[in-house]
DNA sequence: CGATATTCCTATTATTCCGATAGGAATTGG
DNA sequence: CCAATTCCTATCGGAATAATAGGAATATCG
């Protein structure tokens, strides 16, 4: 339950490469990173009209950060890449609940979604790139 | 991102529908929850085979709570019907993440994956079904 | 200016998972 | 014996995901 998708692993994995390398094209990352390039380039694509890396085109192009790294939160690039949390659509919209007013776990899916909502808020690309979180990932 | 499968919502639905009805067969939960029978039949083996409720074969037959609805939590119901909660692959295993030691968002993940399991395991059946929640889930 | 490295755009395919269906065997109460 | 039920296994269709493919647009550098 709760896989993430790979799309999202792989957005994750781009972004603190770019907080470590500052920049770098597609191509370098997708390798660096074992993704499939050109599946990787269209998931750049996805951060860049999210606002959250940059990119050059032609030679000496690439990608960057649009912001600091402790300015992009987690769930930033999880809306960016999947959209938004919803483990049940009811959770948006009352009115598309099949069971209407019945629904008795509406209010247990919120609390899900809220707890989730709340963790990928509160960590932020520079915990994972940072110092802290590399100590932290340590066995 | 986290939609949460029918096969799990079924499962509470069933559940909550048994914490208020005491006994009922398969067919007739899955008429009173607008679900597909011969699919519910199944997901009621599999809460059967987690010790969550336990049946009668032959006529006058059914399901019913094999515990009492606050000692079911609704992680032990995700689990029945999904497996454990594992955001990414190497939360479990960290040998099988592709990037090996580099592998820093893993810290990440194991970060969600507790708070959906202390969610999880917050909550139980008789929160759902119970006076509390309902009033809560009232808006 | 031309070659090259890049992003950007769109379409297609492959694969996997989920939801549901189907048919019937086993069991049990009346 | 009959009818209602759980239990078991196999299969199918569709949606979403993952990946691939080809090339157009753009910019840099020699």
């Amino acid at each position: 339950m709760f896989q993430v998708p790979t799309k999202t692993q792989y957005a994750i994995r781009a972004l603190v490469h770019l907080a470590l390398k500052e920049s770098d094209s597609a191509a370098k990352i997708a390798e660096a990173q074992m993704i499939s390039p050109k599946y990787l380039e269209g998931i750049l694509n996805q951060l860049k009209l999210a606002g959250i890396v940059t990119s050059d085109r032609g030679r000496s192009g690439g990608y960057r950060l649009a912001k600091s790294s402790e300015q992009i939160r987690m769930i930033d690039v999880v809306q960016a890449t999947e959209g938004a949390i919803r483990p049940v659509d009811c959770v948006d919209n009352r009115s598309v609940c099949v069971m209407g007013a019945t629904c008795i776990p509406r209010k247990f899916w919120i609390g899900l979604k809220t707890a989730v909502d709340d963790y990928l808020s509160s960590v932020t690309l520079k915990d994972l790139a940072g110092d802290t979180f590399v100590q932290i990932g340590k066995e």
